[in-house]
RNA sequence: ACCGAAAUGGCGGAAUGGUAGACGCGCUGGACUCAAAAUCCAGUAUGGUUAAACAUGUGAGGGUUCGAGUCCCUCUUUCGGUACCA
C-alpha cells in the first residue's frame, strides 16, 4: 500500500500546529541562527510555483540548522503595501484592505500547505498599524538627524541647530549637496520658514523637487511600469516629466559606507559588482563656467578636468532650472519643441537609444575659465538632470557619446590627449597635447595638476561623485505608510509627537484618484485638516519603506514600545542567509543597508550590516506555446510552425495558448489538434472564422476534417496569467503531495539559476518517494524494517549519502542532494536493505526536505520525539574507505581505458605497469612517449609526441 | 545603451582544470496482466558497427595547458536590473 500523502500531511499539519513545533523563543541559551526569505507582495493571482522556491531552500536550511542544535529564526511576513492592490479598488471598488488580507489568507494557506516551518506568531505585516507605527518613527529619525562628515555618522539635527546658531556655516561638517554659506547672525536672522528650508538640504529625509511622469488624461501620476512606448498602459494617453515637492532620503551620505562594507559580506561578487556599480562612485572636479552675459556661473562635473583645453561645447540636461533664461529668442521655439519632446521620454529611452542622437542649441555660452574662448550650450537628453549637477563640459574629443553629438551637429573637434591608433578615444593612457600648461603630462597627472589649477583660480574643486541618488520617497498614493508630519500656514514642516503615532492611514469608502497630481487622500477632507490652519502630507511612502527594515521587526514582532528590544537585537543581530531573486539586487538591498546603518548609527541595531550572506534563486520560467498568426491577414490566417520559415519575422505573431490544450507540449512536436482549435477559438471568439493553415492544407473550424493539426511553437518565458501557463503549487500538492513537490522543485537544478518548470518531469520524484516509502513498509502499512546489524556495503552507501548531502545543503546545492537520495534508495532496495539502524538515520537525513512522510516514518518506528528535532546525521570516513581505486588512462589527454589497482601503489609502479597493459600497448606502437603524468588516486595521462 | 547572469543529449540537469552526459523525465524493447494502470528489468549523445574498434561532440571563433564544459580574449542569443511593479 502506498504513501497516502493528503491523510498523513493534514495529521501532521495539525499536530505541528497544536504543539507548536516550530515557535521559535528568543532562547539566548543555544547559538542563533537567522535564515530569512525576501517577503512576497500578496498579490491577487496567489502563489505559482515559482515563489516557492527560495522558501522550501530556506525551509530545508533551517531544518538542518535545527536538527543541528541551533535556534533558528525563520519567519515570514508580508510586504502588504503597494501599487496593484490601490489600481485593484479603483477599478473593481473593492477597498486594499479587503483584497489585501484575502491575498494574505490564500498566501498563509498555500505555504502551510508545502509545509514551511515558518513561526507564524512572529508574521511581520507592513500595512499594520502597529508594525508602520515603526516605519513612520523611523522616518522621524531621519528628518531629525543629519550626517556628520567628520564623525562619519548620522547626528541630531539638534546639534547643527546649535552650531548654526553659535559659527553659521563655519567649521561646519554636515553632509549636503547645497555649498550655501551663513553666518550665526545670518542664520538668527532668518524666519522660521526659511529655517526649516535651510535645514530640508541636511535632514536625512528632506523635501525636493523632484521629477514625476504625470498623466493628464488619467489625472494621476504613473509609474514607470505603467508606460509602455511613452505613453500610458491604460488607454494610451500622453505622459509627461512633472516637478513636484517630494519627500526624499539622503542615501548619498552612506554612499562611501555602503560601498566599503561591501567587502565583508558573504554575497556573490557578481551581486557585490551590481551594487558598486549602481553607487558608481567616481572622482574628479566640480566646477563653475561663466555663462557670457549672465552673472550665473553653470555648473558641471567632469571625472576629466584634464581635457579641459578639449571643451568644444556644453550641455545641459532638457530639466536644468537655467533652460529658459539660456534660451535666446531666436532659439525660442526650437528648444521649447525639443524639451516638449523630451518630456515625453523616459529614461531608459533617453540612454538607450544610441542611433538617433537629438539636441538643441540654446543660443548661449560659456567662456572658457582658461583661454576665454566662447563654448555654446546645448540642450540634450542624453544628460540627465538626477545625475551630477546636470550639466556637462563635452569633450568630444575623448568621450564617444560627446563625440557622436559633435559628429552629428558639426561642432568641433580637439584631441588634447596623444594616444596610439589602436588605444580607445577614452584611454587614460597617453600624454597632454593642445592644452597650455598641461602640456606633456601624463593623464593621471594632468587630472592632479588641473584640478589644482582650478581651486587656485576658484573656478572649482575636487570632488567624489555617485552616480547613487537620493531617491524619491513619496508616492501620490493611497495604499502606503502616511507621513507622520504636518504642515503649518506658512507650509513648514513639523514632526508629529511620538505618543501621537501610528498616523493610521484614514478609511475612505472608495478609493478615487486624487485632484491636481495629489494622492486619493485628498478625499479625506477631514483628515487632511486635523486643525485649523494645518494640512497633512498627502503623499504617502513608497514600497521600500516597509521592506528596509522587516527583518529587525521579526526579532521581537509584539513590542509596542521599541521597534525590538535591546535584547532581541543583541541576540539576533543579523540576517546569517537571505535568499530572494535577483530583482531585487540594487533597489531593496541598497535601501536596506541603507536604514540598517542609520539604526546602527543611533545605536539601534547591533552590526553594520543587515544580511551577512545573500543567495539569489533563479526564475522558475514556464513553457509558452504559440499559434502563429499572420499579422493584418483577413480573414485571421493561423499558420503551422513548420510554415512558419516561409513569412519574414515581422510578418507574423505569436498568439499564446493555454498550454494545457497543446498536444505533446514543449516538444518538437507540440500541436493543436481539433479540439484544441476549438478549445482555443472559444477562449478568443474573435478568431471564430480564421482559416488554419498547415501542409495538410488549409481549413475553417467549419470544414476542418478530425485528424487535422496546427503545430504550435514552443519557448520559456514569464510564468504569467497573460500566457495561460501558471502552475498552482496547491494542485500539485494535492495530486503529488507536499514532500514530492517540495524535492521536484530542488530536484529541477540549481538553486540560483532560472528554470522553466514543468509538471510531467515529477513522475520521478514521486517514484522516489513510493520507493522510500516501501522500504519501511510492506502490505498493510506493517515496518518491514528489522534489528538486522548494518553490513558494510550498507553503512558505505548510508555514509556517502550523508557526506554528501550535508556538503550539498552547506553548498545550497539541493539538486545534487535529491540525487543522491536517489542513489541511495536504489542501492539500498537494490541489497534488500532492511536495517532499522540504517534506514532511521537514512530518515533523519531526509527530514528536512521531506519534512511529512519522515514524520510519519519516524512515528511508526516507534520515537516519541518530533524528527525535526532529533540530531542531523553525520558521516564517518571509516565507512568511506575502499583499497582499490579506478584509474582512468588517457593518452594525450582521451580517456583510453580504466584500470583498478591497489590504492596504495606507489607513483614509480603505477608508470611502469600502467604501460605493460594490453589496452595500452596498441597505443604505443611506433611512437615516442613524452612524460607520463601521474596523479595520485585520480588519473593517468600518457603524452606522446 | 549600461550593469549582472546564463548557454552541455529530445527535455531538466551532473562534472575540486583530470573518465562529459551522474540523477530524473521522455522514448524503445521486455516481464507481470485477458487488457490497462501501477511496478520491475534492459537500452538510450551523434556517426559508425551484428557487436566492437574508432571518429565527432558542452552557443560561435581564437588562445593558455600534458589535459578545457571548467581558465583568458572576441562575438551571438536569452534572462534579470536600470531608481514609481514588487
Amino acid at each position: 500500500m502506498d504513501f497516502n500523502h493528503k491523510e498523513v500531511e493534514k495529521k501532521w499539519r495539525d499536530y505541528w500546529f497544536e504543539h507548536e513545533t516550530n515557535h521559535v523563543p528568543n532562547d539566548i541559551s543555544k547559538p542563533k541562527f537567522y535564515v530569512l526569505d525576501m517577503f512576497p507582495y500578496p498579490s491577487g493571482a496567489g502563489l505559482h510555483v515559482g515563489h516557492p522556491l527560495g522558501y522550501i531552500a530556506s525551509d530545508i536550511i533551517a531544518r538542518h540548522k535545527r536538527m543541528q542544535g541551533y535556534n533558528v529564526l525563520h519567519p515570514m511576513g508580508f510586504d502588504a503595501f503597494g501599487l496593484p492592490a490601490e489600481q485593484y479598488a479603483i477599478q473593481t471598488g473593492v477597498h486594499p484592505e479587503v483584497s489585501t488580507q484575502n491575498n494574505m489568507a490564500r498566501y498563509r494557506e498555500q505555504l502551510n500547505l508545502i509545509g514551511l516551518n515558518y513561526d507564524w506568531s512572529r508574521e511581520v505585516i507592513t500595512c499594520d498599524p502597529q508594525y508602520y507605527k515603526w516605519t513612520q518613527w523611523i522616518f522621524l529619525k531621519l528628518f531629525s538627524h543629519y550626517y556628520n562628515t567628520t564623525e562619519n555618522k548620522a547626528k541630531p539635527i539638534e546639534e547643527l541647530i546649535q552650531h548654526f546658531k553659535k559659527a553659521g556655516t563655519e567649521a561646519c561638517y554636515a553632509f549636503s549637496d547645497s555649498d550655501i554659506a551663513f553666518t550665526s547672525q545670518e542664520w538668527k536672522n532668518k524666519s522660521a520658514k526659511e529655517k526649516d528650508e535651510t535645514l530640508m538640504n541636511y535632514r536625512l529625509a528632506y523635501r525636493k523637487q523632484g521629477f514625476v511622469n504625470w498623466c493628464e488624461a488619467l489625472g494621476t501620476v504613473l509609474a514607470n511600469d505603467e508606460i509602455k512606448d511613452g505613453v500610458s498602459e491604460r488607454g494610451g494617453h500622453p505622459v509627461e516629466k512633472k516637478a513636484m515637492m517630494q519627500w526624499a532620503l539622503r542615501i548619498t551620505s552612506y554612499a562611501d559606507r555602503l560601498l566599503s562594507d561591501l567587502d565583508q559580506l558573504a554575497w556573490s561578487d557578481s551581486m557585490k559588482n551590481m551594487q558598486r556599480n549602481w553607487i558608481g562612485k567616481s572622482s574628479g572636479a566640480q566646477m563653475f563656467f561663466d555663462i557670457e552675459g549672465s552673472e550665473k556661473k553653470l555648473e558641471i562635473f567632469t571625472t576629466r578636468p584634464d581635457t579641459i583645453f578639449g571643451v568644444s561645447f556644453m550641455v545641459i540636461a532638457p530639466e536644468h532650472e537655467f533652460v529658459k533664461e539660456l534660451t535666446t529668442p531666436e532659439q525660442k521655439i526650437l528648444v521649447a519643441e525639443y524639451v516638449e519632446y523630451t518630456s515625453s521620454r523616459s529614461d531608459l529611452d533617453r540612454i538607450s537609444e544610441k542611433k538617433s542622437i537629438t539636441g538643441c542649441f540654446t543660443g548661449s555660452y560659456c567662456i572658457h575659465p582658461f583661454n576665454g574662448n566662447k563654448i555654446p550650450i546645448w540642450i540634450s537628453e542624453y544628460v540627465l538632470i538626477d545625475y551630477g549637477t546636470g550639466a556637462i563640459m563635452a569633450v568630444p574629443g575623448h568621450d564617444t557619446r560627446d563625440r557622436d553629438f559633435a559628429k552629428k551637429f558639426n561642432l568641433s573637434i580637439t584631441q588634447v590627449v596623444q594616444q596610439d591608433e589602436e588605444s580607445e578615444i577614452e584611454s587614460k593612457s597617453g600624454v597632454i597635447i593642445n592644452s597650455d600648461f598641461l602640456n606633456g603630462l601624463p593623464v593621471h597627472e594632468a587630472i592632479e595638476k588641473s584640478i589644482h589649477e582650478i581651486k587656485t583660480k576658484s573656478i572649482g574643486f575636487r570632488k567624489n561623485q555617485f552616480r547613487l541618488r537620493d531617491a524619491n520617497f513619496s508616492r501620490q498614493r493611497y495604499w502606503g505608510e502616511p507621513f507622520p508630519v504636518y504642515y503649518d500656514q506658512e507650509g513648514t514642516c513639523h514632526p508629529m509627537k511620538e505618543d501621537q503615532m501610528p498616523l493610521i492611514l484614514p478609511h475612505l469608502e472608495k478609493i478615487t484618484v486624487g485632484t491636481e497630481g495629489k494622492s486619493p487622500l485628498v478625499h479625506a477632507k477631514e483628515w487632511a485638516n486635523p486643525s485649523s490652519g494645518t494640512t497633512r502630507e498627502l503623499d504617502t511612502m513608497p514600497g521600500y519603506a516597509g521592506s528596509s527594515w522587516y527583518f529587525l521587526r521579526y526579532m521581537n514582532p509584539d513590542n509596542h514600545l521599541e521597534l525590538a528590544s535591546k535584547e532581541s537585537l543583541h541576540y539576533w543581530q543579523d540576517v546569517d542567509l537571505y535568499i530572494g531573486g535577483t530583482e531585487h539586487a540594487v533597489g531593496h538591498l541598497m535601501y536596506a543597508r541603507f536604514w540598517h546603518k542609520f539604526l546602527y548609527d543611533l545605536g539601534i541595531t547591533t552590526t553594520v550590516e543587515p544580511f551577512k550572506k545573500l543567495v539569489n534563486q533563479g526564475m522558475i520560467q514556464g513553457i509558452i506555446e504559440n499559434i502563429i498568426l499572420i499579422k493584418d491577414s483577413s480573414p485571421s490566417t493561423f499558420i503551422s510552425a513548420s510554415l512558419a520559415n516561409d513569412y519574414p519575422e515581422d510578418k507574423i505573431a505569436h498568439i499564446p495558448l493555454f498550454t494545457g490544450s497543446v498536444k505533446n507540449y514543449n516538444t518538437a512536436d507540440s500541436h493543436l489538434d481539433k479540439e484544441g482549435i476549438h478549445y482555443f477559438i472559444n477562449s478568443k471568439p474573435d478568431f471564430v472564422n480564421s482559416i488554419f493553415k498547415s501542409e495538410s492544407g488549409e481549413y475553417t473550424i467549419n470544414n476542418m476534417p478530425e485528424g487535422f493539426t496546427i503545430k504550435t511553437k514552443s519557448e520559456v518565458g514569464k510564468m504569467s496569467k497573460r500566457y495561460h501557463n501558471v502552475v498552482n503549487p496547491d494542485d500539485v500538492i494535492n495530486e503529488y503531495g507536499a514532500d514530492v513537490f517540495r524535492m521536484y522543485e530542488m530536484f529541477l537544478g540549481p538553486l540560483e539559476d532560472s528554470k522553466p518548470w514543468d509538471t510531467k518531469g515529477i513522475t520521478g520524484v514521486s517514484g522516489f518517494i513510493k520507493k522510500y516509502y516501501r522500504m519501511f513498509f510492506g502490505e498493510n502499512q506493517t515496518i518491514i524494517a528489522d534489528e538486522s546489524s548494518p553490513t558494510k556495503e550498507e553503512l558505505k552507501i548510508l555514509h556517502t549519502c550523508i557526506k554528501k548531502v550535508n556538503s550539498d545543503i552547506e553548498n545550497l546545492s539541493f539538486n545534487t542532494s535529491v540525487s543522491s537520495f536517489m542513489i541511495c534508495v536504489n542501492e539500498l532496495r537494490r541489497l534488500n536493505c532492511k536495517s532499522k539502524e540504517v534506514l532511521s538515520i537514512l530518515n533523519r537525513l531526509l527530514a528536512p526536505f521531506a519534512p511529512f512522510i519522515t514524520e510519519e516514518i519516524n512515528e511508526k518506528l516507534g520515537n516519541k520525539e518530533s524528527v525535526h528535532h532529533q540530531a542531523y546525521p553525520t558521516h564517518s570516513e571509516e565507512y568511506l574507505i575502499s583499497d582499490e581505486v579506478t584509474y582512468p588512462v588517457s593518452i594525450n589527454g582521451k580517456k583510453r581505458h580504466e584500470w583498478t589497482v591497489s590504492k596504495s601503489k606507489p607513483q614509480s609502479e603505477l608508470e611502469s605497469e600502467v604501460l605493460q597493459l594490453t589496452e595500452i600497448q596498441k597505443w604505443l606502437e611506433g611512437v615516442t612517449i613524452k612524460k607520463i603524468i601521474v596523479v595520485q588516486g585520480r588519473m593517468i595521462n600518457i603524452v606522446l609526441t
